[in-house]
DNA sequence: TAGTGAGAGGTTTTT
DNA sequence: CCTCTCACTA
């Protein structure tokens, strides 16, 4: 007879859980990880093991036989919660990956799907993107009026800027105006009416923007005791992953719910607070221990990540931000190689370099995915990417343009979305106009029709359009429309419909949609992963798949990439070797950040972040002469010489820190 | 009122 | 450089 013994579910010492905590974790992280109750607050430095903890928690917690449902982990991006929690139910089991985790932007959509009502919302609102809102913002200008004026006014985007900063930080419109646009202070009056009446549009549209998930979340939490308190007594034990970038709002959700324990962990690094332009604010880590009196603080300062030239680099760097820091990083990891400065004459040169210098690192066996290129805005790696092209070298870019942000799939995307919801005149418009012969004017007379009979599509075929050369296409929209209604269809069933009716305005709107067309498949595989519409169409716009995931179908194993990355996008990660670019004043730090010291503080940080992420190679490259950008007035012919970055040259012992490369060019035989 | 073409202006980072 | 806007034409 075998004997299988069934373990108990309990364990109360240390020494009977599956995993030797003790042994695998360092003492701070430990006692991170096993304090349990009560608020706590984690400064984790770059490296030091901050994902490693969150992961090691989670298990604990589950040993603990806690239910993985009343776990909450709320983190950046979703993809890194998954990463957590995949990694958790590996090093345990598969219990981990029942955690609840996504980001702030995401429980919330899952939260008022269920309690819509009780913001007066139905649960199947639709999130647009900022595009859209902007697009609404712009709507609205023109009802006003407010387009034709002789003055300046201020530009779609910079109203939503002034909106979004506005909720955001919980700050009123006028003083964000003031404070950031003073040259817009005439102004004022009509923003706050377009502010206002954005507003009301929403809410009779059923439409919720980024920054409405979290508002309407918080007033959910803050005006119903009952829900809150449901809310919180289901997770019962919550950690938020980079705190330092999230918003006063965010930080106000956090606390709701935990009112009823207080078992909440945050977990940050003041020194990479990155996202202020959103409206975070790294004080908000200093402000927590206020927040829950009885904090209990641990402060991570051993990194596992970096060596240890490239660490003294680092901390000199942080070194200059004007708040002082109370945590300085160590490493054990030695390291005889000092982190490489080189100047290249340009940005060819530069490419040239990085080309040539990854090659090589590939043949001393550094795999390419290994690798990264970091640079300030999408833009800087555009000539490096034609060099990688050249050169047969495989690379992933990351930031910049989205998938789901381009014309065409915005185009499918509106038929999509005024099957799911009929209120979203945005989508109707984008669709109706996308007819030949409907401009905005006949499209918004459609809509109208459309909105007064909402059961159905019937209004797109009112009879005051029968007359109109464009009747025909209306027809054959009502019948696409209400074929697709059929309740047995799946999402992926009716894109596939859709895109073949939107095939022939496409290729004629697109010169180049042969290159476009593959956009379009991809969009139809993520389709079949989604079993109702309204999933997809929220995932769209809350996560949207980046080009590399788009690039499934290539999952062998030479799909080593070299990684191209913005520091927005590379937060959270490391690679082998490190390139940073471009780094010269205007590029990095970006002429645009000049004007206000705080702003020039975060590209610091942000510089910082950069090189932090590498752990054994760092190589940091100054062209010399850059393609004129704005902000500079070298009238010599679109070229500028550059200024090295200022975060360089204000280190004192640079030379020392660093080891200078100087490049040769082979000189060729003339014979 | 739709569709086109020229000119100007503003250029980051992302849920 | 790329997008948005405005004015013109059909």
């Amino acid at each position: 007879m075998k004997k299988y013994t069934l373990k108990k579910s309990f364990a109360a010492e240390i020494g009977k859980y599956t995993i030797d905590y003790k042994a695998e974790l360092n003492q701070q992280q430990f006692k991170a990880v096993t304090n349990i109750h009560g608020p706590q607050l984690v400064i984790a430095g770059a490296g030091s093991g901050k994902t490693r903890t969150l992961i090691f928690r989670v298990a604990f917690l589950v040993e603990n036989n806690i239910n993985p449902g009343s776990i909450l982990l709320l983190t950046f991006t979703r993809k890194s919660a998954q990463e957590m929690m995949r990694r958790a139910s590996f090093i345990l089991d598969e219990r981990c990956s029942k955690v609840a985790g996504g980001t702030f932007h995401s429980f919330a959509n899952y939260m008022l799907r269920k309690y819509a009502p009780m913001v007066q919302y139905h649960p199947n609102f639709s999130i647009v993107d900022r595009g859209d809102a902007e697009d609404i913002i712009n709507s609205i200008r023109a009802e006003l009026a407010l387009n034709k004026k002789e003055r300046r006014f201020p530009r779609k985007t910079t109203i939503m800027n002034i909106i979004s900063k506005s909720t955001n930080k919980c700050i009123p419109v006028e003083d964000v105006l003031i404070d950031d646009y003073p040259h817009f202070e005439e102004e004022l009056d009509d923003v706050l009416k377009i502010s206002n009446l954005y507003r009301k549009y929403k809410r009779q549209k059923q439409v919720m923007d980024y920054d409405d998930l979290l508002v309407n979340l918080g007033n959910l939490l803050k005006e119903n005791e009952q829900v809150r308190e449901k809310i919180s007594d289901t997770y019962r034990y919550i950690m938020v992953d980079e705190y330092q970038d999230t918003n006063k709002l965010q930080a106000e959700i956090a606390a709701l719910l935990a009112c009823k324990h207080s078992n909440i962990m945050v977990v940050g690094d003041d020194s990479q607070s990155i996202y202020s332009f959103r409206g975070a604010n790294f004080r908000n880590i200093m402000d927590f221990p206020s927040m829950f009196p009885d904090t209990t603080i641990t402060t991570l300062e051993q990194n596992y990540r970096s060596t240890r030239p490239i660490l003294e680099l680092t901390n000199a760097i942080i070194e200059n931000a004007r708040e002082k820091y109370s945590k300085k990083l160590f490493s054990d990891i030695a390291g005889q190689e000092k982190p490489a400065y080189l100047k290249t004459i340009d940005e060819t040169e530069q490419a040239e370099f990085i080309g040539q210098r990854v090659l090589e690192l590939r043949e001393e066996g550094v795999p390419l995915n290994k690798i990264a290129v970091l640079f300030r805005a999408s833009w800087h790696a555009n000539e490096l990417e034609v060099e990688l092209k050249n050169r047969n070298i495989p690379y992933v870019k990351y930031g910049g343009l989205k998938f789901a942000e381009a014309a065409h799939i915005k185009d499918v995307l509106s038929f999509m979305r005024v099957l799911n919801n009929p209120f979203d005149d945005i989508a109707w418009l984008r669709s109706l106009t996308l007819l030949e012969g409907i401009g905005p004017s006949y499209a918004n007379k459609i809509v109208a029709e459309i909105l007064k009979k909402s059961e159905d599509f019937s209004g797109l075929i009112a009879p005051q359009f029968a007359k109109k050369k464009f009747f025909a296409d209306l027809q054959k929209l009502y019948k696409l429309l209400s074929s697709l209604k059929d309740p047995t269809l799946k999402p992926a069933d009716q894109l596939e419909k859709v895109i073949i009716y939107y095939t022939p305005m496409f290729e004629l709107l697109y010169d180049d949609y042969r290159r476009r067309t593959g956009d379009l498949d991809s969009l139809l595989r993520i389709a079949q992963r989604y079993k109702t519409l309204e999933e997809m169409l929220t995932d769209v716009v809350l996560e949207p798949p980046d080009m590399s995931q788009v690039g499934v179908e290539s999952t062998n194993k030479d799909d080593e990439k070299l990684v191209l990355s913005t520091i927005h996008s590379a937060k959270g990660l490391e690679w082998h070797s490190v390139f940073i670019i471009h780094l010269v004043e205007g590029y990095f730090p970006s002429a645009r950040s000049a004007e206000r010291e705080e702003n020039m503080e975060e590209e610091r940080r942000l510089f910082y972040v950069a090189a932090t992420r590498a752990q054994r190679n760092l190589y940091l490259v100054t062209p010399e002469i850059e393609p004129r950008s704005w902000g500079y007035h070298d009238d010599f012919s679109g070229y500028m010489f550059a200024e090295p970055c200022r975060f360089l040259t204000e280190i004192e012992n640079f030379n020392e820190l660093t080891e200078p490369w100087a490049l040769e060019i082979e000189k060729e035989d003339p014979f």
